[in-house]
DNA sequence: GACAGGCGATGTGTCGACAATCAGTCTTGA
DNA sequence: TCAAGACTGATTGTCGACACATCGCCTGTC
């Protein structure tokens, strides 16, 4: 299937062993998604997308298909597809579960969870907290941060369906707040401390303890999102 | 919410008027998979299965998409897609996630179901007492009895990120579970007093219990499926 | 001046075709 | 006899093309 030699989008590296052009595009749109490059609301044109990643229009559907599979884009019949918006008020919905979800997780992790783990996550912590723009109180939990702290331990939790459901979905579309600038994460010191507070629990196996710290926390959040919702209003 | 109001179809048996090509077939293969048609782990062929539908293989891979989505189907890069295998092991990890989830839906629920619908729900429940295999203290939770009260309940908590969730795939795998005969309700009519306990909650607004007695209803199916996965091994 | 209806252009849904890869079988050598 | 390698057949990933629906614009009429 001769791939032209003079495609002028280079992509990341051809050649895929185990990977599908499919994945590929998956990853960039999720990417060019979460990073505003495609702003929320905005109609995803199909020729357009696939000229632009140089591919056919196969594969870039492939990718919209996943991409609605993970609801960060809403294809209607046919209308096409749209770049999901996700206001506070689905933000609200997200935190609900997540504090139910992350909960559970929290517990099996603290449950199950061995020294050497624990001691991994610790590091982590050490390493956000010399982060600059935690220092300066502010800006913590964007990003990978969260990603990080939270994932691990929905990893840990040992349950493959939880993992699915929470880094294979709802994760994205947190991820796809379009504000995510500083309403999110009230006071990162505090956060930081929290996130020690529920280590600490898991390391000392108290698993009901543990779920209860992270419930707390995500809760917390949740608060100060309904907050600002209820101010915009 | 999002739903069009103003399309007032007439008849939407065949000529598609919203729906896709894909969208069907995606129906009739989660029919033909939760209904054994296509067991469980068998390898399913593009060019066949488009063959058996009469159509190209284009939106059958559309649908088979779908179906990963929802994780009723694994597919490997180049290997091809095949039913998932849900077991007595990941039953226990789904029936966790939901004593979680559907917890928290039923307290949700309490708080905002209004009269008219518990009186519905309610009618449902009278409906599945007068059924046969219930009057014979056997079978009731499998099929649509489960999908009914449950899913009405998940419905009525107004997080459409929780119904997304529940309703867009755990169920999907749950019904997928190859040997739902007679496992996995334990007593039908311990269960449906249980579904009439809960609905009680409901009505008297009492979210806390509501939220415990979901909690107690499923974590009961799940130890029973514990202790026949012991059993098995 | 505003609204309804027609017209063109773009886009989506669907199809068939081709190249690379994978699974299974057969052959060949030790 | 068994194992390793090559071959064949089928299947997957990808592409380009075509019909119909949808969107936006323009025109004509009230």
């Amino acid at each position: 299937m001769g791939r032209s030699v003079d495609t002028p989008i280079a992509d990341a590296s051809d050649a895929d062993p185990s990977e599908t052009l499919a994945t590929h595009l998956t990853d960039r749109l999720v990417q060019a998604i979460v990073s505003g490059d495609l702003s929320s609301g905005e109609k995803l044109s199909e020729p357009e997308l696939a000229n632009r990643f140089g591919t056919s229009r196969g594969p870039l559907r492939e990718a919209l298909q996943r991409l609605e599979g993970m609801r960060l884009v809403e294809r209607r019949p046919r209308q096409g597809a749209r770049v999901a918006i996700v206001g506070l008020r689905e933000l609200v919905d997200l935190y609900a579960v997540r504090e139910a979800l992350e909960g559970m997780a929290c517990r099996l992790a603290a449950e199950s969870m061995d020294a050497d783990e624990v001691q991994s996550l610790r590091r982590l912590l050490v390493d956000h907290e010399r982060r600059p723009d935690v220092q300066a109180d502010r800006g913590y939990f964007q990003a990978e941060a969260l990603t990080d702290f939270h994932f691990r331990i929905v990893q840990a939790s040992g349950n493959p369906e939880l993992v699915a459901i929470l880094a294979g979905q709802l994760y994205h579309r947190v991820r796809l707040y379009r504000y995510r600038s500083s309403q999110i994460s009230r006071r990162p010191q505090r956060a930081l401390k929290e996130h020690h507070q529920i280590l600490d629990a898991i390391e000392s196996h108290d698993g009901e303890l543990a779920e209860i710290l992270m419930r707390r926390h995500i809760h917390a959040a949740r608060l100060s999102i309904e907050e600002q919702l209820a101010a915009e209003m």
